[in-house]
RNA sequence: GGCGCGAUGGCCGAGUGGCUAGGCAGCGGUCUGCAAAACCGUUUACACCGGUUCAAUUCCGGUUCGUGCCUCCA
């Protein structure tokens, strides 16, 4: 398997440090609100990453942070007039859901940046004794970049080239550098009762060093794969790397993966746009977590992602597509005990696409010509192969893809009434009466086929 | 200004120096009481201008347009 790393630009083989275990860390969000569905692409990229990393036979332990202290947080919780606890606790439940319901494989580790501080303080303080960070008149701890050579590789940034610009805020007259980054920031007013001692005086952490800090707790001084955002390259990843290898003098992590963003409808998402939806904004609208799952995870990653309402109804009868030919394999007479050309072949464009930086668009494409070709057998009664076997391969593809098992119905009592109805006119080929009961449950949002075997329900 | 990315058929989205990506939608047919599903067939491509080459959607240069980062935004 092979994937571009950020750092160096080039695709490289991916060999882990120690045996066949994957040391990931995945920049995880700020529980301030309820997670965007950009925020969900990239969480679905690593998630197939991660399933990805296990169906080629490695063993992964992931790490994904929570950012439960920052300005946002502390600004949500003043406003709110609770405790930034009481603030965090339902984003961080609803994140969870979330994760859920796009089918998205639990990480090892879900550290929050309040339960380590003590990580934190030790992290400065190996810093300060290296000569790296230094103290401002207010407590406030600063990492300088001018004495960390290299400072900016990631994003390639050159320091030198760099303007002094608007975005620079006024009030960080203190520090040594402009670019100069807080590791420690000294409580004042604004930050109410949020703070914590430390050998500075009462403050709170700066944002990038939480995730040096329960990175190395969880996953060692030197790890595999860290991933994250696009936007997240510059400054945070390279300040990570600073603060990093600055405390421990060794190679912080090996391989870096950066999804690209999505837009929406061709532009950036924004609420003044109207265009900014959150997951339970896509659910309200009638689409379940399966399909946007399906439209997050079928672009290649690196690639700009345009989701629209019209991708998730593609995306909803392209799974209609899959969903039928798996029940027509299940209902396929037992016949041969192996597997046919066509779906080795699927096995085989399904690894190769994927081994190469996770090509999910040609390795679903492989699963349509495979959905072709079993279909077209079938049809044909040419059923030389065990359609078991293929259900099982299937399986194993969806270990990776999460989206090829639908949701189990649960047909109300109403529509089972009118199913055991219609069964009962289309015995007695009372055509109208069982028309009439299939309007009347598509009307109630279940469409009804009749096959061979009888009638089919399928949720709309 | 600096460092990047992209432009593929009605829509989404792969890929390649010569050989049908795939999905969705559309059209014709088979099947069906009628549908649906499925299958078969089928229409619409590689932004523009040059160059390299026997051959360019693919490589190189330029143009246009879009887009990301450049100090706490996945």
């Amino acid at each position: 398997m092979r994937v571009y790393n950020t750092l160096s630009r080039q695709m490289e083989p991916v060999v882990p440090i120690e045996g066949r275990r994957v040391r990931l860390y995945t920049c995880g969000p700020t529980v301030y609100n309820a997670a965007h569905i950009g925020n969900f692409r990239t969480y679905v990229f690593e998630d197939l990453l991660r399933r990805y990393l296990k169906y080629s036979g490695f063993e992964v332990t992931q790490v994904m942070n929570l950012t439960d202290v920052d300005d946002k947080t502390i600004r949500g919780s003043r406003q709110a007039g609770v405790s930034l606890d009481a603030y965090t606790a339902p984003f961080k439940r609803m994140f969870f859901e979330d994760l859920k319901l796009l089918n998205i494989e639990p990480a090892e580790h879900y550290p929050a940046a309040t339960d380590h501080i003590a990580e934190v303080i030790t992290l400065i303080e190996r810093l300060m004794a290296r000569g790296l960070a230094y103290t401002s008149d207010d407590g406030s701890v600063y990492f300088s970049i001018a004495r960390f050579p290299g400072y900016g590789k990631l994003g390639h940034i050159d320091m030198a080239g760099l303007r002094a610009g608007a975005r620079v805020a006024q009030d960080e007259y203190e520090k040594e550098n402009v670019a100069d980054f807080a590791l420690w920031k000294a409580w004042d007013a604004d930050d109410g009762d949020v703070a914590w001692d430390s050998p500075w005086g009462r403050g709170r952490p700066g944002w990038h060093v939480e995730c040096s800090a329960m990175s190395m707790r969880y996953l060692g001084e030197s790890f595999d794969i860290h991933t994250g955002g696009v936007d997240n390259i510059f400054p945070h990843h390279d300040d990570e790397i600073a603060q990093s290898e600055g405390a421990t003098g060794k190679p912080f992590v090996k391989t870096w993966m950066h999804s690209a963003h999505l837009i929406v409808d061709g532009k950036k998402m924004s609420k003044s746009l109207g265009n900014f939806h959150t997951l339970r904004d896509v659910m309200a609208r009638g689409y379940n977590g399966r399909e946007v799952r399906y439209v997050l995870l079928a672009a290649h990653y690196r690639q700009s992602l345009n989701f629209t309402f019209e991708a998730v109804e593609a995306a909803r009868s392209s799974l209609a597509r899959i969903d039928a030919f798996m029940d027509r394999l299940k209902q396929a007479p037992a016949a041969g005990s192996s597997l046919p050309d066509w779906a080795l072949q699927a096995e085989t464009v399904f690894k190769t696409s994927l081994d190469e930086d996770l090509n999910i668009s040609e390795a679903l494409a492989g699963i349509f010509e495979m959905v072709h070709a079993g279909n077209r057998d079938l049809d044909a009664g040419r059923i030389v192969w065990s359609a078991s076997q293929v259900l099982a391969l299937l399986a194993r593809f969806d270990t990776v893809l999460g989206v090829l098992t639908p949701p189990a119905l649960a047909i109300p009592e109403a529509v089972q009434v009118m199913l055991t109805a219609r069964a009962a006119a289309r015995a007695a080929k009372q055509w109208t009466e069982s028309d009439r009961l299939r309007d009347a449950m598509q009307a109630a949002g279940w469409d009804v086929r009749d096959t061979p075997e009888g009638q089919k329900l399928t949720k709309r």
